[in-house]
DNA sequence: TTAAATTTTGTTGTATACAACAGAAACTAT
DNA sequence: ATAGTTTCTGTTGTATACAACAAAATTTAA
C-alpha cells in the first residue's frame, strides 16, 4: 500500500466528511476548524482543501473562508447529463472486459444488498458497482471523471434520504438486470438498461429537491 | 478581473511552460527550480504543483522531484477518445447555443489562418474553437474536461510538429466544414463532419508518434 | 574484487510565524 | 438618524526553517 502522507490523510478525511454530509453544503468552515478537528497541521490541510476545491466540492473564499459547494437542482442535472453520456458509453464499448470474478462479487453483493438492512455501507457497495465500468476502460481520464461524480452522486443521495430500504431494492435490481444483460455479453442492452437506471434515478432525485425535503 | 494570487501567477506560468513544451516530458524539475526561476516562494510553487499533479501534468515522486509527464501513444489515444466521445455530444446537444456573433468570429479567425504564416497563438485559436462548443453546454463538467484535454492536445500537437502549414491549411478548413453545418443548423452532420476531423486528427498524431519524429 | 553497511546529499514533507486584506464593527460628523 | 470614515478582527496568503527520508556515494570487511 502506498505511502499515507498527512496531506492525502487530510484530503481522505475532510472529503469523507464532505460526501456523507457531516460538513453541510453551504455552510462555511476554516483552516483552523480543520486544523483543530483533525489534529494535523494548517500545511498539509490547506493542499487537501485546494485540491478539494479543484474537484468542486468546497470553494475558498479568500479571506474569508471554506465554503462546502452546495448541492442544488443544477448541479444534479450536470452530473446526470455526464453520467448518462459517459456510462452506456463504458458499458458497450469496455463491458466484454469485465472478468468472472467480478461477476462473481457483484452477486454476492446483491444478495448482501437485498437481505440485509440499509447501512452507510451501501453507498460504498453502489459506488463500486458503477466504477468496476470505468476501471475496465483503463482510460485516466474517464476514471478520473467518475471520481469526480460519485463523490457528489453520494452526496445527492444522502440529501435526499434516496437511502431508504424501498429505493435501496429497486436499484439493486435495476443494477442486476444490468449484469444479467452483460453476462449475456448483451451489451447494448446493458447500455440501454444503464440508461433507464439513470434517468430514474434522476427523476427520483430532482422529484426529492423540488419537494424540498432537503435544503 | 479576477484578483491574481501568487498561487495562481505560478500556475498559470508553469501550466504554459509545461503546454508549450519549455519543459520537455519526461524531464524532471525541482521545486527550487521553479522558485528560482518564477521568483516566487515555495508554498505557492507547491500549491501550483499538487494542482498540476491532479490535472496529470505532473507527477510529484516524493523526495526526488516533479516529473513532467509523458505523451506516448496510450495517452494520445485515451485524448482522442474522449474528444470523440464528448464533442459530437456537445455539438448535438448544445450547437443551437451558440450566438451569431460568434460565428462572425470563427470566420474572422479562418480567414487570418489561412491568410497568415503559422505562429504560437494558433494554438490558443484552435484550442478557443473547441472550447466555444464546451462553453455553450453551460455544464462544469464539460467545461472542466475540456480544460484537461486541451493543454495535453496542444502539448501533443507541438510534439508531432503539426502545426506546419499544411496541417494547420486542413485543419482550418474542416473546422470551416463544421461551423457550415452549425450556421445552416445541421447539427447531426456537424457532430459526424467533428468526428471526420477528431478521427484524422488521431491518426496524423499516431503516425507522427510511431515515425519517432517525437521522444 | 565484491557485497554489505554507512554516510552524505538532495529533495520533498511539515510546522509555524508573520503579512495582507476583506468585511464587520465602531466611530464621527452633519 | 444617517452617511461616511476609521479601526478592528478573523481568515487566508506567503515566506521560511527544520524534519524526514530516498537514493547515491563512500567506506568497510571479507
Amino acid at each position: 500500500m502506498a505511502k499515507q502522507t498527512l496531506k492525502t490523510k487530510a484530503y481522505d478525511e475532510i472529503r469523507k466528511n464532505i460526501t456523507y454530509c457531516k460538513y453541510e453544503p453551504g455552510s462555511v468552515i476554516t483552516e483552523e476548524f480543520l486544523q483543530t478537528e483533525l489534529n494535523i497541521s494548517r500545511t498539509p490541510i490547506r493542499e487537501a482543501i485546494n485540491r478539494l476545491e479543484q474537484e468542486g466540492l468546497v470553494t475558498i473564499k479568500p479571506k474569508k473562508g471554506i465554503v462546502i459547494s452546495n448541492l442544488n437542482f443544477e448541479e444534479a442535472g450536470m452530473l446526470y447529463e455526464i453520467r448518462l453520456l459517459l456510462e452506456p458509453y463504458v458499458i458497450r464499448t469496455y463491458g466484454n472486459r469485465i472478468p468472472q470474478q467480478t461477476y462473481v462479487e457483484f452477486y454476492k453483493h446483491f444478495t448482501d444488498l437485498l437481505s440485509a438492512e440499509a447501512s452507510e455501507s451501501d453507498f460504498d457497495i453502489d459506488d463500486n458497482f458503477h466504477q468496476i465500468f470505468y476501471n475496465v476502460s483503463q482510460n485516466s481520464y474517464l476514471m478520473e471523471m467518475n471520481n469526480r461524480l460519485s463523490s457528489q452522486i453520494t452526496r445527492l443521495r444522502i440529501l435526499t434520504r434516496i437511502q431508504e430500504k424501498s429505493d435501496l431494492i429497486q436499484t439493486t435490481h435495476e443494477h442486476l438486470a444490468i449484469v444479467n444483460a452483460c453476462l449475456q455479453s448483451s451489451w447494448e442492452q446493458a447500455a440501454e438498461l444503464s440508461i433507464e437506471h439513470l434517468k430514474r434515478s434522476r427523476e427520483n432525485s430532482f422529484k426529492l429537491i423540488l419537494s424540498g425535503k432537503f435544503k
